[in-house]
DNA sequence: TAAAAGATTTCCT
DNA sequence: GGAAATCTTTTAT
């Protein structure tokens, strides 16, 4: 079955609470999305901020394509675009198809290791600049969107310099295979100071 | 043509 | 907790 992309053509926040719970594969090889990030058109935090360039220009394609960007020249990291200029950062899966293929990629076998984190994920799967542009709903991609309902944690997003502040980081509450924790928002008693 | 920044990961202390 | 590794893209001169 095919979601339809067009349902990808609007803003990446919402997308990228939808995508928490959804299986991604390349090639048989994927998991669960457990944590995304949204970037938009006006985030000063976006690649896309100052306008299309040949590296972003995939951000101002099709909506439910791919958008693969090397990340400090080392590592590759997935995006699924949104409406124009717009994309959600796949932050985390929970591995479950390929396990055996992910290890040999990643060189361990601690399986929280394997998928948690953007460029860790990219590894796992095998992803690269071959794969900018291509659609997530046909070979070798497969994208289903979850049928049911995940509880979420929102937070503040990871690694940037600019709107550093704006709670457009989404994960799967209870998940193990997070990049990172999020911050506990309703724990006032906690304050260590 | 040159310089700086960057949506990260890993290893070391 | 802190810094190195590593290189492409973008921006400034």
């Amino acid at each position: 079955m095919n979601c339809e992309p067009e349902t990808f053509n609007r803003s990446a926040l919402e997308v990228a609470r939808e995508l928490i719970g959804a299986e991604l594969t390349l090639n048989g090889i994927g998991g669960i999305v457990v944590e995304t990030e949204a970037y938009d058109l006006e985030d000063p935090a976006s690649h896309s901020f100052r306008g299309e360039t040949p590296r972003n220009r995939s951000m101002f394609g099709h909506s439910g394509h791919a958008y693969v960007y090397r990340s400090y020249g080392i590592h590759w990291c997935l995006n699924v675009v949104c409406r124009p200029g717009s994309a959600v950062l796949i932050r985390a899966l929970e591995p479950v198809w390929g396990l055996a293929q992910m290890q040999e990629r990643r060189g361990q076998v601690e399986a929280r290791l394997l998928c948690s984190g953007p460029g860790r994920l990219c590894q796992a799967l095998g992803i690269g600049r071959e794969h900018d542009g291509l659609s997530l709903f046909q070979p070798p991609f497969r994208l289903a969107m979850p049928s049911t309902i995940s509880e979420i944690a929102i937070g503040p997003r990871i690694g940037i310099s600019k709107a550093v502040d704006m709670p457009w980081r989404f994960g799967l509450v209870g998940s193990a295979h997070l990049s990172r924790r999020f911050p506990s928002t309703s724990t006032p008693a906690d304050a260590p100071s």
